[in-house]
Formats: structure tokens, sequence, C-alpha cells
RNA sequence: GCCGCCUUAGCUCAGUCGGCAGAGCGGUUCACUCGUAAUGAACAGGUCGUCGGUUCGAUUCCGACAGGCGGCUCCA
């Protein structure tokens, strides 16, 4: 018998309200239509995210989800999902349903079509939808049984897979890491009991559109002041390269049109940094078609920036007690098989060249090799920690359509170190690692880093107990160096569990950079020992590391995190002399020589353009210093300052010029 | 690898409803010698990605391949 009176807390007060009061209208007698991060549009429910029209029971526990809270957003954007299907079968009767969620800044749809959508498609699409947010349909929920779910979406092969699934309890799946899109079946069946939303006309309350969905949805159409379609492509359904391919539809929505132009700055922005494009602009490298796809050359401009990164980085490392050794890019096929690359990695190397009778592959890793380094001799305890360190350029053979510029490359490489060190030493050795990680990264300029620790997966190599302890040295390596870290459980290779460095470029994206990885699986394989002080044999830990990752990706994000203005000590052009006359040519020369012998990358601009032009020119190459002369500064013996800011600084010494450049490189800041 | 789109001068792009192509920037040369983001003129530069098919004729239409772009899948 339901009681005529509930008594509900609303945003932590208590409330009594007539039995068959809304979510919605509880919230109004609460007072709490509006929430601090934005337009309430769904509620809370005894921590459950619920329409704003679903009614309440004697006790429960009711909070406001405001639009631009993370909840807030899911439901906005699976709205817009949802009048994106319907516009489609609106206009495209025959497409039939995949699944819609929201995604990090958007939703996607997909869809069984003969034909795939044209940018003219989408746009009429666009429309159509711009027509139903316009109308203000409502949606509105109910819940059917599984019988009638079937019966009402008998033309939906997809959605009845999903409700056929249901049965058999999808697990649950584990949130999305950071950036990755979440294709969680959980937004069309994810409850105890199936719904189905209905979109009913405004005026007449007729349905003029229905989903199988688990909701919830914002209370009508009118609740979408933003949105736009930004691309379709192909997309495998339920994510499986053995099923049928969809085609998937993509839009971004928001809360205000504001935050929407906002986003699509920053698209525009990212746009104009992508490497791919300064690459060329500033003459930095290219990728033939001759030497063949994700194979790069680099340029003089791009091959200075490299072999600076380069330099730094080894005089890092040789300080950090890194020994350097050099290993070949082809190697008989033995070496893969005692590693067991070959048993589960063989289609992402390049094919096997015959040679003498031999079986040869380029490399598409290095560790074998610096396991054998380590192997060549006995080796005692005294010497370990062992950290051998290389550029070592690998070839992996991606597949054609993930080839992507710098940063998804088929030969690049690695900065890749191995570091052998007794079981007692990991902890500390891993300590040490990340603090060395994290400052080099710092010095390249990147400031924002978080930890991803990935653990121990299913299916694994080793002993429970060595990956507990590794475990928890990783973690207490990432206690020390005081990132903000997450833990991914089960997420760790099946050798190795690891800790994964991210960085937030100057736009706030996240690449994933740094990995360190506790090897339970190749030390065994390769049977490598040290002397223990008691005489016995010892099996030594193994930890991967790569820093940069690829250099040749580390570069790519660097021209995206710079935008192609490199700081000085980076930047493969330093200063340019621009004289104002061809008269001024000669002094400047003799400025410039006094700059290369401190070691600056100058050049002077003897060009026929005008002075104005070279200035220009100079700006487009975002060379940090422009060193103006003309009669005033001869006189003076002086050069006039132009900085990229496009800031000046007239009559400065020569001398003085001087040490400001060399101290701006030498200190690596940036200008 | 899969779905879709694209490939014309070094770069960015226009154009040809099938009759051997054009601009701007860049390059070269000449003139100009100028104080903080484009001086002017002339010239050079293209087997219209490659191969095959249809056609009297293909850069244009069709197919295959290569390369690129956006997605999907993958990334030890």
């Amino acid at each position: 018998m339901p009681a005529e009176k509930l008594h509900i807390t609303l945003a932590g007060r208590e409330h009594v309200v007539e039995a068959g009061t809304t979510a919605g209208a509880a919230l109004a007698v609460g007072g709490t239509a509006a929430a601090p991060d934005g337009e309430v549009i769904a509620v809370r429910v005894n921590g459950t995210v619920r329409d704003l029209a679903s009614a309440l029971s004697d006790g429960d526990q009711v909070e406001p989800v405001g639009v631009r809270s993370p909840d807030g957003l899911a439901v906005l954007r699976h709205s817009t999902a949802h009048v994106l299907a319907q516009a489609v079968q609106e206009l495209h009767p025959e497409a039939k349903l995949g699944i819609g969620p929201p995604v990090e800044n958007g939703f996607y749809y997909d869809f069984d079509v003969e034909d795939p959508f044209s940018p003219a498609d989408l746009k009429a699409i666009e429309q159509k939808m711009r027509q139903i947010v316009k109308q203000g349909q409502r949606f509105s929920r109910r819940v059917v049984s599984d019988a009638e779910a079937r019966a009402e979406l008998a033309g939906e092969p997809y959605k009845l897979e999903l409700i056929g699934l249901k049965g058999g309890a999808p697990e649950g799946s584990a949130q999305g890491t950071a950036g990755s899109v979440s294709t969680e079946e959980s937004v069309e069946v994810g409850g105890a009991e199936l719904t189905i939303y209905d979109n009913l006309d405004p005026g007449t309350g007729d349905v003029r559109w229905k989903d199988l969905c688990r909701g919830p949805h914002l209370p009508s159409t009118k609740h979408i002041p933003a949105f736009k379609l930004m691309r379709s492509g192909g997309a495998y359904w339920r994510g499986s390269e053995k099923n049928p391919q969809l085609q998937r539809i993509y839009g971004t929505a928001w809360p205000s049109r504001d935050e929407q132009d906002k986003y699509l700055t920053l698209l525009a922005e990212a746009e104009r940094r992508d490497h791919r494009r300064l690459g060329a602009e500033l003459d930095l490298f290219s990728f033939p078609p001759e030497i063949g796809s994700g194979l790069p050359v680099f340029h003089p401009k791009g091959g200075t920036i490299r072999r600076v990164m380069e330099d730094y980085s080894r005089r890092r490392h040789e300080a950090a007690g890194y020994e350097f050794v050099t290993t070949p890019h082809l190697t008989k096929s033995t070496l893969f098989e005692t590693s067991g690359h070959l048993d589960w990695y063989a289609d992402g190397m390049y094919p096997p060249m015959e040679m003498e009778g031999a079986t040869y592959y380029p490399k598409p890793m290095n560790c074998p090799m610096h396991i054998l380094i380590y192997a060549s001799r006995g080796r005692s305890y005294r010497e370990l920690p062992l950290r051998l360190f290389e550029f070592g350029t690998v070839y992996r053979f991606e597949k054609s359509g993930v080839v992507h510029g710098l940063t998804r490359a088929r030969g690049f490489t690695q900065d890749d170190s191995h570091i052998f060190c007794r079981p007692d030493q990991l902890e500390d050795e891993l300590a040490s690692l990340l603090e060395f990680v994290v400052g080099l990264l710092r010095d390249y300029g990147l400031t924002e880093f978080e930890a991803e620790l990935s653990t121990r997966p299913e299916k694994f190599v080793g002993e429970i107990a060595e990956w507990d302890r590794a475990e928890a040295a990783l973690k207490h390596a990432l206690d020390a160096s005081g990132l903000p870290y997450v833990i991914a459980e089960g997420e760790g290779a099946f050798y190795a569990p690891k800790i994964d460095v991210h960085v937030k470029d100057a736009i706030g994206r996240r690449w994933q950079l740094s990995t360190l990885q506790v090897d339970f699986q190749e030390p065994g394989r390769f049977g490598i020992e040290y002397t223990a002080a008691d005489g016995t044999r010892q099996r030594p830990q193994m930890i991967h590391r790569a820093l940069f990752g690829s250099i040749e990706r580390f570069f790519g994000i660097l021209v995206e995190h710079y935008a192609g203005a490199f700081p000085p000590w980076l930047a493969p052009v330093q200063a340019v002399g621009i004289p104002i006359t061809d008269e001024h040519v000669p002094y400047l020369e003799d400025v410039a020589a006094k700059l290369r012998e401190r070691g600056i990358r100058v050049q002077v601009d003897t060009g026929s353009d005008r002075m104005q032009k070279k200035i220009r020119t100079a700006q487009q190459q975002k060379v940090p210093y422009m060193l103006l002369a003309g009669d005033d500064d001869v006189a003076a013996g002086a050069v006039s300052f132009r900085y990229r800011s496009g800031a000046q600084r007239n009559g400065v010494p020569i001398d003085e010029a001087i040490t400001e450049i060399v101290s701006a490189v030498e200190q690596r800041i940036q200008i």
C-alpha cells in the first residue's frame, strides 16, 4: 500500500512530499532547481542517475544533477545521440540502429545503412536534428517486458541482439581509461529492467520515435542548447573486427553555445599545431613515398632538433649511471624464438629474410639484445644495478590504416633502457628511475604529469608473490614521486606490471609517454644470472624503460606542444641576423661569428628581400631571436633585437646581446 | 587489415560536362638599398600519383595498386 506522504532527503535536507511527486517537482519544492554545475537536468536517487520525471519512493535520497557535471554532460550528450538517431531514421528509414553512447566531448550513434553517410547527408541530418530540438519533443521512459521489447524492436536486429545479451549479463565494463572512447552497452540495457524511451510530440503527445535505452534523458529536446555533427566513419559492431561494420556518426554537444565554440576553437588550435603540418612548414621532416609509409626522414632543421634532444638525453643518462650500448638492426630468428616474441608478435614484425641458410628479422625491440650483453659474461652482484641504454631503432609492421605521422611510424628509435638489478634493489631503483624520467621530461618543457599503475592481469607468467612485490615497489615509487596516479587493475602486460607516465601538453591534451615495466618473462627465458655475495647463482630483476617512448613520437609531441616555436635551446635556428641594407651584412656576419663561437646556431639573411620581408620569414620560421643592424647599430657597436613574441629592444651592445642569447640557451628557458 | 574520402607545379589550391592545364606562395634573374610581419618585373617549373581498361582521343569515365586524410580494430 503506497504511503500518501513520502519522506525524502533533498540535497541533504529532509522533506515531506505528496505521493506521486516526481523527482523534478520535489527538487522545485526543495528550491534546488539550479545547481552549482548548471541547470538541473536529472537527479541522482540513492546514487543512481535518473530522469527528472521519475517517481520517488519513501526514504529516497535525492540530489540534483547539473548539466555541467560529468553525469549531466553524459545525459545531455546521450540525449543528443537519440535526436541524431531519430533524424537518421526519418531521413533513412532503412537504417538499423546500433548503439549511441556519450563519449568525451560528445556522442556517437552507429547505424547499419546501405550507403555510408556523405558530408551532404550529415548536413541534412543535422538540419533535421535542429528541427527536432526546436520542437521540444519530450523524452518519456517506460518499462517493458522482454517480450514487449522484442515485439516493438522486431525491425532492429542489433537491439534484439542486445536484449539477448542482457540475459547473458554483459560484465560491467571497466571504466574507460583517460581519453579512450567507451562503447559500453550499459547505455542500452544496463539496468535490472528493460526500458524504452519514447520521443513524444510536444503538441499531440504522439510517439515520434523510440529506442531501447537505459537512460536517463533530458526532460525534452529543448534542453539541448548547442550541438554539431563532426564526422562519420566505419565502426565494427560491438567493437570486434569479426563483426559487420556499421556507420558511426560523431557529434558534440554542450550546455551553451559559448562552451561549444570554445571546444571548436580548441580543435582548430590542435589542427594548427598538427606536427605533420608544421613538419612540412618548418622543413623538419617528411615521409617520402619512395621510402614507404611510416618511414620518416629528418631534414637538416628537424635533424638538428633531434640531435639536440638526443645529446641532452645522453648527457643526463651518463650522469645517472647508464652505460651506452649499440646493437644491430637485424637478428637471426633464434633470438626472438628464445624471447618468445615470434610466438605472440610475429604479425607485428617485418617479414623474415633468408640468408645463407639462416632466417633474419629486423628487430621490433631491443630488449633481447641488451639481455645478450648482460649475459655475455658472468655477472657479480657488485655490478648491479647494470643500466644499459641505447637509442635503438626498431621496425614494427603497423597495419596500413594505423600509421599516423611521427606518432605511429613503422621505423622509429626508442630511447630504450634495460636495468638489471638484485631483487632488494628493485624498489630504490624504480623510485630513482621515476624521478629521473619526470625530471628529464620537465627539462623538455613539460610540466603536468599523471601516472597509471597497471597490475597483474588474469593471464600472467611468474609467481604471484613476485608480482605482488613488484607492484608494491612500483606503488612506492609512485608515492615517493608525488605524481597523481590511478591504478588500472589487471591492465598489465602478461609478463610485467608497469607504470605509464602521461603528460599534458600546452593545450591540455594527454599523451602517454614513458613506460616502466618489471619483466617476469625474459630473465627466465634467457636464463640470466648473477653471483650473489654467498656464492649462489641468482636471477636478476629486469626493468624495461622507454622515456620518450620513441624519439620520433616525442619529437612530434614537442612540435605540437610548442606549436613549432621551440625554446631557444632546441630551436634549429636560434638567431637570425637581418641587415637593414646590404651594407650591414658584413657587420652582422661578424656578430654571427661571435655567436657561433659560443655555440649558437645563427644565420644571417643575406637574401635580396627587404628587411620587412626577412622579419616576416624569420617570424614564420619561429626563430627565437632576430638581430637587426643598421647604421645606428653599427655606429654604436650594437644590434637591435626583435623577439619571436614581437617585442623589441634596440641598441643592445654586442657583448650583452651574446650573453642574453647564450644564457637563455644554457638555462633552457622558453621565450 | 576494414569502412569512407582524397591525390593537378616544391607548397596551398583552381580547372577541364573527354580535345595534351592555371593562380598565389616558393625558386631563378634583373632592378630597388629600404629600421621591426610580404618592393616590382621577367623567367623557369607539370607524362594532372602509378599501371591497366573503355574511347578516334583520357588529367577528366571505369578498375587495380601506391600514398595521404577521417574513423574502426590493433599498438608486445
